[in-house]
RNA sequence: UCAGCCAAACAGAUGGUCGCUGUAUGCUUGUAAAGAGCAUAGAGAGGAAAGUCCGAGCAUCAAAAGAACAGAGUGCAAGUUAACGACUUGUGGAGGCGACUCUAAGGAUAGUGCAACAGAAAUAGACUGCUAGAAAUAGCGAUGGUGGAAAGGUAGGGUAAGAGCCUACCGAGAACUUGGUGACAAGUUCUGCUCUGUAAACCCCACUCGAUGCAAGGUUAAGUUUAGGCACAAGUGUUCUUUAUUGCCUAACAAAAAUACCGCUUGAAAUUGUUGGUGACAACAAUUCUAGAUAGAUGACCAUCUAAAACAGAACUCGGCUUACAGUUUGACUGAUUUU
RNA sequence: CGAGAUGUAGCGCAGGUGGUAGCGCGCGCGGUUCGGGACCGUGAGGCCGUGGGUUCGAGUCCCGCCAUCUCGA
């Protein structure tokens, strides 16, 4: 897994990219130059105090990395929103599992 | 047994599977170095890592060397400390039956300011009033009940009426003696003793302090660029002295890969023991190396412990303070009750 | 991570040296008008972000904390 880490390529994905969203999440994605996928994980001050970030963060990281197969060399940013440091590990796993299907079936359609 | 008070320790543990970040070793790639990949070993957040409220190191500001002023801080004594506004042990004061806890605690006769409303009057001169006297006037500070504060208080004597005018007790001040390093305490003697509160108002006294912060600052790369102003003066709170330097300031344009690397973890270090000290702490000996990230490293699942939970994540490093916090354990002590 | 500023009525703001809190807009009621607006009169609305302290008395002085905003690559 590859991390997104700089801040203008943050910036570049939200300007431009196709947008999935559900209850705590979204998604952005772009199209990628590389024969990888790179993915960045964004967590805002308004959802807790560094530990809580932090957290969100390593169990976003591990769901992704176990349990999401990305066939498409794409760059996504995934930014959470309120009220998901509170989800326990195994809805947080079907909620990000969920939201990459609704951005396939919509890359479908 | 119940209630309390003080101090200390822990901050889920053990095993298994998959993953994350450094370090060391080996192998592969690479001319080599740097780097990349794989394997093995071993390491990997806190008591507050937090707030950024103080104090240091370290770095830059040409030089921080000296003096004065401004500004800021501290404020009982003696000690501890690298240093401090921290800590310790005491002193005075406040609270608690007690163990014990709290305390910004110098100066109000150096000066200035302020004290609403109420009250006759707010620091004090009058007014109301009391006594003597026919009156002029003289003596007096009791009377006035408002206020946070009203001319030391209470009782007795005394007087024309009164008053520390006199006496006793309490309070206050001064001197001396004794004890203590000291803050201060105790005692004796003397003085009848006008002068409220506020310095967390200005201020006075004593002591301390140059400013800015690792986004400091440096390495590699990239400007003897152009225009204007200042001129033997200019530049860092101000002024002065001493020394050093030659340009200094402003604006525009160009260039720029950025945590790429250094700073970045061996330090007033930690653990154990001994000794000294009431204690904070210090000295000595032995042993150990114990995070170093940069979208920022500790997560997920299973089993057992009844249940796995609080506050919370290092970001240059230390010493404190402050604030948040589920629960567990240990020790010293106090009060009440019961039993022996 | 570091440096700074601000919290007062529904909204935007005053209250410098401590004495009991105002202004404008908005809101309610009344007047004016055939009616509305404008205008005039009148009224309500505040634990001065929060917890302590100094003081007789704190929005103001001192010390903690909380929230919001700004600046530094």
């Amino acid at each position: 897994m590859h991390r997104l880490k700089k801040n203008k390529e943050f910036n570049y994905i939200y300007k431009k990219g196709d947008r999935v969203s559900t209850e705590h999440f979204t998604l952005f994605v772009v199209k990628s130059k590389y024969n990888n996928y790179r993915i960045g994980f964004s967590v805002s001050k308004k959802l807790g105090k560094a530990n809580v970030r932090n957290k969100l963060k390593r169990r976003l990281r591990e769901i992704v990395r176990r349990d999401i197969e990305v066939k498409n060399f794409h760059n996504y940013v995934l930014l959470a929103r309120d009220g998901s440091s509170k989800l326990d590990f195994k809805t947080l796993k079907e909620e990000i599992k969920k939201i990459f299907l609704k951005y396939e079936k919509k890359k479908m359609v």
